[in-house]
DNA sequence: GTCTATATTTCGATAGAC
DNA sequence: GTCTATCGAAATATAGAC
C-alpha cells in the first residue's frame, strides 16, 4: 500500500506531499543556495528518492518557480498602488510602509530571492519570456523613470534597501526581536528617507 | 614558443594573465552565478584552455577567493575605526560615510559579494575556519552588540542596506549617474538615518 | 605557459516495476 | 506515490606532452 500524499505535522496541520517537498526546498535553498543544493539531498530528507520528486514536479527549475510564485503574488497587490503614473514619494512611502508587513512575515521568500538572484534570472530568461512583470522589474521601471528627479529616485532605492538591511544584511542579529517592534523600527527609518 | 605570461592592453597597462582571468571571472560571476560559471567559458574568453586555468589557480574556489580578498582589504581599514567599544551612531556614520566612496570605485566586488552570498560561505566553511574576519562577520557583531540599543543597531543595519540598495538593487538604472554625484545622493540618505 | 586526453564525480532526468 | 536502475551531459581536476 502506497504512502499517503499527506501527513499531519507537530500542530496538526494537514500539510500536503508538495509542500513539503517546498518547504524542505526552501531551506535548502536559503541556506546553501540553489545551484549547490541536489534534488537527492531533497528527498532523503523527506524519506524518499530524488525520482520521486518528479512525480510532483516536472524539474528542478519547477520547484523554484513554485517558490517564486509565492512572492509574485503579494508583489503585485502592491505594484498596483503605483500603476504606470510617475511615482511620488509620498505614493513610494505609503507602499514600502504598507510592504514591511508582508515582508516580515515573509521573510524566506524574500531571503531566497535576495541570495538565489542569478538562478531566478536564469529561470525568467528561459520561461518564455513572458513579460515578467515581477517585484524587481517593476522597481527597475521606477528607478528608471526619467520623470522623476534622480535624488527622489535613489531615495527610493536606498528606502527598500534600508529594510532589506534591516531584514537580511544583519545576519541572525534580529532574529529574537518580536516583528511588530522590528516592524516600527524599520518604519521608523523609511520615514527618514522619504519624508 | 609559448604565449607571453603578460600583454598589453588597450590603454598600455600590462596585465598578468593572473589578472585577466580575475577579470573575466568577475564579470561571468557577477553575470551568471559562480557556480554556472564553468571554468571552461573563462578559459575559452581568454584564449586558451580549462587546463590551463590550473597553471595559476589550484582550484575554482581559489579564483573566488583571490577576488574576495580584493574586498577583505579595504574591508580592514575601516573596520579598524570601529575597534571593540560599542559602537555609536556617530562613528557608524563616520565610516559609512568614509565607505560610500570605495563601495562606488568598488562596484562590481561589492556587487559579486551580494549575488554570491551562498558560494563565499562555502569558501568560509572550507577554509580552516580561521576566524573568518571580513566585513560580514564585523557587522553581525556590531548588530548583535547588546551593549547598543536596538533602535540604533536596526539603524546601522539600515543605514548600509540603503547605500547597498541605492548601488545595486537599482539594477543599472543609476549606472550613467557620475560617481560623485551619486555618492552625494546616498551619503545625504545616511545622514538622514543616521544623524 | 598552454596543450591534449582522460579520470572521476555528480547531477538532472527518464523508464518502468510495484 | 514511491521505488530501482540507468542514461547522458557537464563539471572539476589530473597527467603528461610540448
Amino acid at each position: 500500500m502506497p504512502r499517503a500524499t499527506a501527513t499531519i505535522d507537530e500542530v496538526g496541520a494537514v500539510t500536503s506531499t508538495r509542500d513539503r517537498i517546498l518547504d524542505v526546498a526552501l531551506d535548502l535553498f536559503i541556506e546553501k543556495g540553489y545551484d549547490k543544493t541536489s534534488l537527492r539531498e531533497i528527498a532523503e530528507i523527506l524519506g524518499f528518492t530524488k525520482a520521486a520528486l518528479y512525480y510532483h514536479f516536472e524539474s528542478k527549475g519547477d520547484i523554484l518557480m513554485a517558490l517564486h510564485l509565492r512572492l509574485h503574488e503579494f508583489g503585485r497587490e502592491a505594484l498596483l498602488t503605483l500603476g504606470t503614473d510617475a511615482v511620488t514619494l509620498e505614493r513610494w512611502h505609503a507602499m514600502i510602509d504598507d510592504m514591511v508587513d508582508q515582508m516580515l512575515a515573509n521573510r524566506k521568500i524574500f531571503l531566497l530571492h535576495e541570495r538565489n538572484q542569478a538562478a531566478f534570472e536564469d529561470l525568467h530568461r528561459k520561461e518564455h519570456e513572458e513579460d515578467h512583470d515581477d517585484m524587481h522589474a517593476a522597481f527597475s521601471r521606477v528607478f528608471s523613470d526619467s520623470r522623476v528627479a534622480l535624488g527622489d529616485r535613489v531615495r527610493m532605492a536606498s528606502a527598500f534597501g534600508a529594510v532589506m538591511g534591516g531584514l537580511f544584511l544583519s545576519g541572525e542579529a534580529f532574529i529574537d526581536v518580536p516583528t511588530e517592534q522590528l516592524g516600527d523600527l524599520l518604519r521608523d527609518a523609511i520615514r527618514r528617507l522619504l519624508v
